[in-house]
DNA sequence: GTTACACACATTGTCAACAATCCTGAAGAC
DNA sequence: GTCTTCAGGATTGTTGACAATGTGTGTAAC
């Protein structure tokens, strides 16, 4: 009698939409489709070999995640981020990234402080070398390991949003020339208030490290990049 | 030649599937369906005059806000939200607030602030007659006078959604005995901060208040409402 | 009486075709 | 020469049907 020989090796219950959705995505990040680029559903449905209802679908969420625009019967592009618009997410990143902080100097126990401290090293180390994309590399792993160890489910997921938003700025801001020398210190502020179980402090410092950033992001547009 | 866009504001028709996200979205926050309650997509769209594609559609972007949850091939549910949940979100609103308090301490012209008197002055009116319902309104009024001064869309946008996810622990919130003589002070003292123009003094009574509002989340849950 | 299995029903997931809409470019009038 | 008008093509919006999956129920074995 048949029993259950449909179940292939893969039991993979990951929708299809959701795969296309992760991979335009990544395509989106990765830079392959500009800011203003008009996304065909047509084109986007041969690329990923997916029906047109499924890029549809992803087409959707990419557009609640604010990475896509989509406009009545004139169909979907990227999103294009003002100067003014990237200033004020980064204020919102600035306020959540300050709650997470504070939070994460009340929670960090004896091992992630380990961890937060040989970041700062390694930190220190890439700018005295002046390895810039290891420095880069780094910010992303402090940033994140703070949130983790804050695990504060909400406002880890509005910063990743957010930070998705800003891809293309945020890598633009790591080539800035004197931005790891600007931004070290403050790094350093911030992982010794949460050593030093600071929560007001850990927050004052990271709300001052992303309002640096702020300033960088006005500096870049200035400049004309 | 100026580079001026072609902004048709007034002529944009709107979408079935935003028409019926929209009247889903009243729906589940005037308490029709109720947290855990399974919402399937066939008697959705009997209910209201939709086809299934549009009501799935109007699903998926309440999931993206938090308002339902979509498992796959289980269908959708209204989402419930714990007590951790809602003061996390709640600390999430507090900060972005408190942005926006700050903000709008420094954009505030004279006929705002005469508006944000009034209210206070009818808030205050309406402690002292006992009229907690009159004063819930007033409070809703008053947040979203000063998200409109502050004008900073990327914080509204969230503090709107956030506030979806809560709009039943809100609800109680206002029944609390109470309360309204607990936060108008707190109340006052934003206005008080905003027409000084001290953003930074806006910001700490609007965080203040909100942090009010999770302790009174938490009294809430101990009685067991 | 309890457990395990298989079948039927209910519900969601996906697809391809059709209808509605918008943009492009050329032709004609002034 | 410039503006308006009007097809033609391309793209999106919507619908209904069909396939896949999950859930509940009844029956038989122990």
């Amino acid at each position: 009698m048949p029993a259950e020989q449909s179940v292939p090796s893969a039991r993979q219950e990951i929708s299809p939409i959701a795969e296309a959705r992760d991979a335009l995505r990544e395509a989106i990040l990765r830079g392959e489709y500009l800011p203003g680029e008009r996304l065909v559903e047509a084109q986007l449905s041969e690329r990923f070999r997916a029906s047109r209802f499924t890029v549809r679908s992803a087409l959707q969420d990419l557009a609640g995640d604010g990475l896509v625009e989509m406009q009545r019967n004139r169909g979907a592009v990227v999103r294009k981020v003002s100067l003014a618009e990237a200033v004020e997410i980064t204020e919102v990143r600035m306020v959540l990234e300050g709650l997470v902080a504070a939070r994460a100097a009340v929670r960090a126990d004896a091992a992630q402080g380990v961890e937060l401290a040989e970041i700062g090293a390694q930190m220190r180390a890439a700018v005295a070398a002046g390895e810039s994309r290891r420095y880069s590399d780094l910010n992303q792993r402090l940033h994140a390991l703070i949130r983790s160890i804050a695990a504060h489910h909400t406002a880890d997921d509005i910063i990743g949003t957010l930070h998705a938003q800003l891809v293309r700025h945020q890598f633009m801001l790591s080539l800035l020339p004197g931005r790891p020398e600007t931004s070290l210190p403050q790094h350093e502020r911030v992982i010794a208030a949460i050593l030093a179980h600071d929560p007001p402090e850990a927050e004052a410092a990271m709300r001052d490290h992303i309002s640096s950033v702020i300033d960088a992001l006005r500096t870049m547009d200035a400049l004309g990049l």
